[in-house]
DNA sequence: CTTGACATGAAAATGATTTTCAATTACACT
DNA sequence: AGTGTAATTGAAAATCATTTTCATGTCAAG
């Protein structure tokens, strides 16, 4: 785990400790794992991780954290076909994403500015915009032919 | 059901035959549904729905109908937030939806051509973007305040 | 009208997620 | 440091959407 790392992996901490949540052993170990992640994981895989070092991990614990990291805006879901989800940390609150389709590394993209789209939109259809949700789905440069 | 709905379930069952599947009852109801709603559907409700006329229908059906019309590019999934799908007729193939949160009703907003975004991300990334998915939620005209 | 392949419905299986609950633990307050 | 309490945990059971299995039914080709 490199500084930079270990540096999030507390600002996180202390944001959960600032928020009423209290700072357990699971909860480290998780928030070590997606701090560390470049790609995003979905629960099963972050249990599997963490149970490497922390046998005692419970998959519920898994699912509980990630509503609180989720709710803290730290992490940020990123949407399968399947319907299954699977989270990624979240550098600057929510962002567009490019998700490889087979290795499923992740890359933000220039939050390239929607608001034209949506204000004509609006305009066209009559609907008050609340949020949107654009995600590319490619091959990672290791993962081209 | 006006014209406009008959004429458009025949196309469904025509095309449906023409790519060898059989033209049954409960695939006539479940079409038809499908057709004539101005709504994405999810496949409990179409389930609810054909069976006020056709109480034997099995909620398996549904799902392998679905699969069907998905496959001949007749319906579009609606992905939502807490992963389940709804399926909405497609006028024209994949487009970009408009989803109204209170009550589902669905427009379609003219495909803004993501090309140049989606060029442009290539070129940064180095990844070959495949696919993409761009939904927008808000309130329709009558559900807002 | 017969027939074989595809379609159907019911029930059981699966897989992800949530709920329940008793036991444990962080941490605010002595 | 010691204690009380409410938050957190893990295991098991419950839930919910979806899929699989299988025996039966039915479409449409001949």
């Amino acid at each position: 785990m490199t500084e930079k790392t270990t540096e999030l992996v507390n600002d996180w901490l202390e944001r959960l400790q600032a928020n009423g949540y209290r700072l357990t052993e699971p909860l480290r170990h998780i928030v070590e794992t997606l701090v560390s992640s470049p790609r995003a994981l979905g629960p099963i895989e972050i249990y599997d991780l963490v149970r490497t070092r922390y046998p005692n991990l419970g998959l519920v614990t898994v699912y509980r954290t990630l509503e609180k990291l989720e709710a803290l805006g730290l992490i940020q879901r990123v949407h399968q076909d399947d319907g299954c989800h699977r989270y990624l940390r979240a550098t600057q609150g929510h962002q567009h994403l490019l998700v490889c389709t087979r290795c499923g590394r992740v890359v933000y993209f220039a939050g390239d500015d929607l608001s034209p789209l949506i204000q004509r939109t609006e305009a066209e259809t009559g609907y008050a915009i609340q949020d949107h949700w654009l995600q590319l789905y490619g091959l990672c440069p290791s993962c081209r032919p």
